[in-house]
DNA sequence: AATTTAACTTATAATGATTCTAAACTAGTG
DNA sequence: CACTAGTTTAGAATCATTATAAGTTAAATT
């Protein structure tokens, strides 16, 4: 996704009407150069600066849901306080700064294979993610 | 931890009165060959169970919160629906079974040493853990 | 272009897990 | 036994999220 036209094309393609709010939620989450991390209480915020006319909190959650089920934001649990979203949908690694709160994305290819020696029967594998927490020096 | 008179010799020596309810909850969460996993719930209906005398809930979240903060416990997010609890407080990896929401340990020595190659300027490395999500096969 | 329909947005209410409160109870100290 | 600080508890409060249902809008149909 990268611009108004693209994004109307988009979500018409998957099913989802191209609202204006809904495209205002694009623009801000997808009109960048990196990935976006962030909580629905960030997206509020931000959506309240950005916007001209208030975007309700339902349909922020609402949108939010509709995006990650079709596949344009992945949630991600680091605790128990926030639940962050993503919009880097692939399998990837994380560092997570316990300092300010901040979830960044660790490139696959700054993490050398990986090799698990164990499985588990009958079972197979959907995904493998490293969470590197860091903090502040001294 | 081990037996009664461990669990109250071990709560005093941390500074927590040996109550009955927490010496309860020690025996279910740590009277046990291999790690345990659980969420709040897990832990209500398993004690209502097991426990002659009720307890009642806002005991079970004081004393979970009490033993994470002590380093009994340590608590794992691996999705927004569950918080999960863990008696096993080293950094370590984990496999979550997606097909029945269940945590199991996934012991450092069937992980290959994990090498990353870059590193955030002025921050330090607390844990890097591993987190394999797997699913029924077919 | 007007009509019709289903999708969508929204304010507001409901939900439910977690936390708070404050009164009764208990472990530990002497 | 008497005292104190810590603990348990039922019930209330909180707050993030979800549900409701009435109004609005996109888009298909005539
Ligand atoms: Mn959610
Ligand atoms: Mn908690
Ligand atoms: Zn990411
Ligand atoms: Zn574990």
């Amino acid at each position: 996704m990268s611009n108004n036209v693209t994004f109307t094309e988009k979500l018409r393609s998957s099913g989802l009407r191209p609202t204006k709010q809904r495209i205002e939620i694009c623009k801000l989450l997808f009109n960048r150069a990196n990935t976006f991390h962030f909580t629905i209480n960030d997206l509020n915020k931000l959506l309240n600066k950005t916007s001209e006319k208030k975007i309700s909190l339902a349909t922020i959650y609402n949108t939010v849901h509709a995006f990650k089920k079709k596949g344009y934001l992945k949630e991600i649990s680091i605790n128990s306080e926030r639940s962050y979203f993503d919009t880097n949908v692939t399998n990837h690694h994380h560092f997570f700064d316990e300092s300010n709160n901040e979830l960044i994305d660790l490139d696959n290819k700054y993490v050398e294979k990986i090799t698990i020696s164990k499985s588990l029967p009958g079972k197979k594998i959907k995904s493998v993610e490293v969470l590197v927490k860091v903090a502040n020096n001294n």
